[in-house]
DNA sequence: AACTAAAAATGAACATGTTCATTTTTGAGG
DNA sequence: CCTCAAAAATGAACATGTTCATTTTTAGTT
């Protein structure tokens, strides 16, 4: 619910906590102020007052401190669905949506640089994989909230693969709109529009058994994407 | 058609053409033995027998050795629609990806990288973006192709569209497979045989005029996306 | 107060991507 | 064969993320 590093093995005193809290505010306003990668981890240490190899004994790498962001963003989604308004899935997924990157958008570009450490395996960031497994699975539930808690709820049977889908949904659009180059994101804009108006005819999609087999394969190939588990079940 | 470099502006001599191509070689042969990563400059350099200097005089960063390379997988995948054999849009469109992962496999890491880098837009590799512009309407142009040719292509108003769908599906099948942790990519080819599916209904679905109308403003959104213009028409 | 082990903090050293001033090679013109 | 400017090539120097051996501080115990 605060911030940063999770399921982290190791105690720290209140002492520590302290100096890790200064090193890190200081280093998300040099971040917002001059940008991420224009900020240097001297910077972060000379601003901070502090030495260069203190900065490393709290963040162990420089994408760290974006990392602590991005916890901190992702405990909030679980609060922020349960303010949500009452609504359908989709009103409820864009008002989701649209909130979120608005409070982000300060941190565009650094969460542009964490996506880059993410989707890079031997960076040893992981947004999904091991040790965020605790995480995506408080997400998650709050996206079985969203659909659960909508007007236009699918049978029970279809809302957790609602849900999963929709976390999926909401990762891709996090990346559509971190590289959306059109002005003011209009692009990302219109796309969670657009998705507002599919998501609106998923009450009787789900009524046909097509649509409910498709919705089920969809929820078997995410489920094995974000566990990065062998799936025996080959496929079909 | 050969590799690397497009609408580059300076042109090379013979004599660089072939010391480029071969620090290119050794480079890419490098990745593949001991991975991008792990392959420093200067083991570039002295695998290809000459200065670091120099292989910088050619590519201009660590990432350009990959982008070469994409560059021409990408020119490749316009001659792989051209030999897809008669089929429907689904089959057509799993073929071609099945194929294009295959024979990117032993380059994933390296794709990993630069789609971290890709994703960084101050990076200044622009896999999207101005120079690629040209690029991607080629490939464009190959799913047009791959849509019109096939056994269920859609009402010609719809082909288009339907194309720019499928081009974007292939940018996201390719973040995907490169972020599959399942073993052996399970999870992507069945992503694959989904999606498949999925679009063995395009020409029914496209019959109605509510999904038809959703194609058209998919369209204008990836549009944008990729043009990464402003797209005075805001919403709606 | 003195002692001590753990915690906190330091800064020099390192690795590697990148830049650049300089040198060497090349090849066309006289 | 000589000249010389452009092309090719060099390697030292730099910037910055990261590591680590070392020093300083803290707090509990005698």
């Amino acid at each position: 619910m605060t911030q940063g590093t999770p399921e982290t093995a190791v105690e720290l005193t209140e002492k520590a906590q302290h100096t890790r809290q200064h090193i890190l505010d200081t280093a998300l306003s040099l971040f917002v102020t001059n940008g991420y990668e224009a900020t240097t981890l001297r910077d972060i240490a000379s601003a901070a007052d502090c030495s260069l190899g203190l900065a490393y004994r709290y963040f162990s790498r420089k994408e760290e401190f974006v990392l602590a962001l991005y916890w901190q963003m992702a405990a909030e989604t679980g609060a922020e669905i349960a303010k949500l308004g009452a609504g359908t899935v989709g009103e409820r997924f864009d008002a989701l949506m649209t909130g979120r990157l608005k409070d982000a958008f300060k941190y565009r570009e650094c969460f542009q640089a964490l996506a880059a450490a993410a989707l890079n395996p031997s960076s040893g960031v992981n947004v999904l994989g091991e040790q965020a497994a605790g995480m995506r699975a408080e997400v998650l539930k709050g996206f079985s909230i969203l659909v659960e808690g909508a007007k236009d709820a699918p049978r029970p049977a279809e809302a957790y693969p609602l849900a999963m889908l929709l976390y999926a949904a909401h990762f891709a659009v996090i990346l559509f709109w971190l590289y959306d180059r059109t002005t003011s994101q209009v692009a990302t804009w219109n796309l969670l529009y657009l998705l507002h108006t599919v998501l609106g005819w998923q009450h009787q999609l789900l009524l046909l058994p097509p649509a409910r087999e498709a919705l089920k394969r969809t929820y078997r190939v995410l489920k094995g994407f974000f566990e990065g588990k062998e799936d025996l079940l080959l496929a079909l």
